[in-house]
DNA sequence: AGCCAGGAAGAAT
DNA sequence: ATTCTTCATGGC
């Protein structure tokens, strides 16, 4: 915790938009900001103001994992429909999607299914606690072969519930495979291996695809997003409601996905719209 | 007290 | 190929 830079808070970034979109979930707040923990790394991020000031272990990690090199201003204008969308991103413009790693999203995927945040958050820090490495005054999040080296016992016991099973069988189904390698492969290529993994269905991969692989031609559809379509596509399944938001907003169906959520999710006059 | 939570698997239809 | 049921637990 020595490495200290500073971020301007503009109009499309904002640290508190970025962690509160439902993206992440090992951050937690702090005097003066928020303490945020992302693989092996630890920020604590203090709002100043005007900016953000970092104290963090590497800089250059943070840096990419924030994305700050993706031109929001250009992408939220080709986004803008007038509308609903329009709306969602003047609420939420300040959201970055971050760039987490693929197995941490994975874990943290299959434990969100149908699932509240603070006990998703619980769940999550537990396994740290227990399988990651002692980092000082926090715990990495663990390696799979940690991961792997317990069984569904373990995982029930830290209350994950029905999901013990599937935490424990993809554990050992990942062990030895490079899951940072499927970035080479299409986003269908990439999704069919998600699917193929026990407990990993269509919203948990077009999460990881989102959160893990960066790829901005999916729409996760969880509880939320259907609120926000009910009329639109009522009685439409969420894999195929996933399959026609993809086609209707394209390359940046992602980055409205996230929008659109955060909007619907914490704007309590959303529907008065 | 009950209802719901960023769903998915397996069975039934 | 589509719909229904079940799953474990805590927060509100």
């Amino acid at each position: 915790m020595k490495v200290i830079f500073t971020v301007d808070k503009t109009p499309t970034f904002d640290v508190g938009q970025t962690l509160d979109c439902g993206q992440v979930f090992r951050f937690k707040a702090i005097e003066g900001g928020y303490r945020l923990i992302a693989g092996r790394h630890c920020a604590d991020i203090f709002d100043l103001g005007d900016k953000y000031r970092f104290e963090c272990d590497d800089a250059e990690f943070f840096r990419s994992y924030f994305d700050f090199d993706t031109d929001y201003a250009s992408l939220q204008a080709e986004c803008r429909d007038g509308g609903m969308v329009s709306d969602a991103i003047e609420y939420g413009g300040g959201i970055h999607i971050l760039r987490q790693d693929p197995v941490e999203t994975i874990f943290s995927f299959i434990i969100s299914q149908n699932n509240h945040i603070p006990r998703i958050k619980g769940i999550i820090e537990r396994v740290c606690e227990a399988l990651g490495e002692n980092m000082g005054d926090y715990y990495a999040f663990p390696t799979v072969e940690a991961l792997a080296s317990v069984g569904e016992e373990f995982y029930a016991k830290i209350g994950a519930g029905y999901r013990a099973a599937y935490l424990a069988r993809v554990a050992k189904s990942l062990v030895g495979v490079d899951v940072k390698a499927w970035n080479a492969l299409s986003t269908d290529d990439i999704r069919a291996k998600l699917l193929s993994l026990y407990g990993v269905g269509r919203k948990v991969a077009d999460c990881v695809l989102l959160f893990g692989f960066n790829r901005f031609d999916v729409f996760p559809v969880d509880t939320w997003i259907k609120k926000v379509f009910e009329e639109e596509y009522k009685n439409v399944p969420a894999d195929k409601m996933a399959t026609l938001l993809i086609q209707k907003y394209g390359y940046y169906a992602g980055f409205v996905q996230q929008w659109l959520f955060f909007y619907k999710r914490t704007k309590k006059s959303f529907d008065k719209v």
